[in-house]
DNA sequence: GTAGTATATTATCATATACTCATATACGCA
DNA sequence: TGCGTATATGAGTATATGATAATATACTAC
């Protein structure tokens, strides 16, 4: 475990940890999506949803696809949605323990 | 999937990107630890340290002991080490598709 | 009580990073 | 070729975050 390695780890959690990636990552569960689709959907500006869509790419987490004008992301594999319902479930149970705790 | 829930989970995802923490984590792995321990090991400041192990603990990544003079920290439960054993593995495969491409 | 030790916190600085605007590039079509 | 559209990128700014030093707090032993 070199400080190398501990900062290519680091890097690609960072990914999962901005709110806008997320959002990106999210609508990408349902299928592949436009640079555009993704605008509409995320209400993120282009050149800043362009931006995120550089690092996901740059960490292996989407693939790209283009066709004429358009460029296709999608989620490169099945551990980005492994990670995210791990966490997702975390959370769940997180949340609930506090409400359970609250009403005691 | 409201934004106050990608905020929750992009928090929590956040904890793991950082090498600092990240080294933490590891250590932790080995077992539980005082704050001098995990100085002492990691080469970080205490107070550094100290806030990072406060990150940790708000997101419930590690538990919190106290023993007199000392507090032992420990991993909160398995799901950390499932998610670091998940990216771990993404990026195992990773460097060595990149090191297979430059070969060829 | 005082002295000494382990951990947490506050204040501050330096750096990183997300965002926006403007512009560049790549492509399809008339 | 020139025009319109989709995406990427450069530059600048605002905010967030990590690191450090100094100090505060909590505990033990005397």
């Amino acid at each position: 475990m070199t400080p190398e390695l501990f900062e290519l780890i680091a890097t690609r959690f960072k990914a999962f940890g901005e709110p806008a990636r997320l959002r990106i990552l999210h609508e990408l569960r349902a299928g592949e999506r436009t640079v555009g689709d993704l605008v509409a959907a995320t209400g993120l500006g282009q050149a800043n949803l362009s931006r995120h869509l550089q690092y996901l790419l740059g960490v292996g987490f989407v693939s790209r696809r283009k066709a004429g004008l358009h460029v296709w992301y999608a989620l490169a594999d099945r551990d980005v949605l492994k990670l995210c319902d791990v966490m997702c479930g975390r959370l769940d149970r997180e949340l609930a323990a506090r409400r359970s705790a609250l009403r005691r």
